[in-house]
DNA sequence: AAGGGTCCTTGACCCAAATCAAGTCCCCCT
DNA sequence: AGGGGGACTTGATTTGGGTCAAGGACCCTT
């Protein structure tokens, strides 16, 4: 039970860390960047147990408390946060690399998380990650580097529903999937949407049917194809871009 | 110049740090919670030169270089984001205690900072920082705590603008800037705003028309009562309340 | 006191997105 | 293969907030 939260979840399997401990600079290590050289990453990485969880299962509950630092390795989770009186908002997801839970550091989540996909998560327990700082005090800059990721995708989260259209948030979100997605090939422009139209309608402001429409109204405009709802061609990146950004005129 | 940008603004009042050094816990120090103890607090805060920067004047450029890490100490501080084609568009503020500049910790500011009225800012240039870091590592805790405050009021702001109506959004806006405001006495439900209809209206995501009949249609419900436009007397603070959380019904 | 500015409010109208209501497609289950 | 259900799309209608256009209140200047 080294997870995060000690709350109900489907069974996770687990794997001890010397069984996922990577070589330096291996391409199975995590993801996230460490600044803290080679042998220092090597031993970070080290001190995570590596985790794997199914889809939609709860990694941290608002309020909860977390039995220690999770990093998302792979995979796909989304944040919400609870509206009194009617049911959660989501808020935001981690990508690989991505501190969880909102990045608080010690004590209680302020967001649930979960799972949209079957995900891997590096779990570093409280007292494992003040040993490892005593050492290298460095590991608080590079979680303060976390945190300002976090805090650069929420205000671009922000300017997308302030100041949006519903077809300038679908593309900017279409846009933010394909750069923080899997993806190895940087030109290849088809996403895989991990997410149904009810957790996307909820990230951008919008309803489901809002969302639909603004499917179609961007397949009708030349500017993705479906080949079905959870798979997108993005045919037209520069178009889609210029959409995103609110500086391309709709003219036609 | 040991501001935070080196940019043009208005001319600010140099002091030294030696003139604001403040003893150990008296109230003239940095607001900011610290953990560091009372000496490690005291020594912290006097490596900040303290500031008074006037109304109206900018902090922070996006994408410029920053000198140094900015606390701000009192005042009010509007966070904006340029939206490329049009112009900008506000994402967040910074109250007393706040990392400025949307806390990047280092390197370059994500957002462009302006204050909304005179305000006294805390500045501490990098190579200070990482000296006094070497000394008491607990400092980058500290920081991430900061950022953590930072992260759960976008969260709260994300909220607000993602699902809740014009009167809710006002309703929260409001209580907001109450808890958030100078005033020491907690039950006084009187707020002083910083900021004109154009400003809460960004950051609201409404137009100005919206948060004036915004502002109109709580007091005609009786929540509020208006001694002038920015003087704003919160009626019905329970009431308030339940219209943010979206659990209230208005019902008449 | 008159004039002009800025900020705020109000009114009339319009439009984008929400809501309500069917469908359609696809997958899974038996 | 047939049936049921969830996810998605589409259509019709409503509505909340935007837009456009006047006012009003206040301040600052002369």
């Amino acid at each position: 039970m080294g997870l995060g939260s000690s709350e109900d979840r489907s069974e996770p399997a687990e794997e001890t860390a010397a069984e996922r401990r990577p070589a330096a600079g291996e391409s199975e290590g995590p993801r996230f960047s460490l600044r803290l050289g080679e042998s220092g990453a090597a031993r970070f990485g080290a001190l995570f147990q590596g985790q794997q969880v199914p889809a939609g299962c709860t990694l941290a509950r608002e309020g909860g408390v977390l039995s220690g630092l999770m990093i998302l390795d792979r995979g796909l989770v989304s944040l919400y946060q609870s509206k009194p009186g009617q049911d959660e908002q989501m808020v935001g997801w981690c990508f690989p690399g991505d501190l969880l839970a909102g990045t608080t550091v010690e004590g209680r989540s302020p967001v649930t998380a979960r799972t949209l996909v079957p995900s891997t998560l590096r779990v570093m327990p409280w007292e494992a990650l003040d040993r490892f700082a005593q050492e290298r005090p460095e590991v608080h800059r590079c979680l303060l580097d976390l945190a300002e990721r976090s805090m650069a995708r929420m205000r671009a989260h922000l300017l997308v529903v302030l100041a949006k259209s519903k077809l300038e948030r679908l593309a900017a979100f279409l846009l933010e999937v394909r750069q923080h997605g899997a993806a190895p090939v940087p030109d290849t422009a088809r996403v895989e949407l991990a997410m149904d139209r009810e957790v996307i309608a909820q990230y951008l402001g919008l309803t489901v049917e809002s969302v639909s429409r603004a499917f179609t109204a961007l397949k009708d405009r030349g500017l993705i194809e479906m080949e079905d709802p959870r798979h997108i061609l993005l045919s037209n990146l520069a178009g889609l871009t210029a959409l995103a950004r609110g500086d391309g005129e709709p003219g036609g």
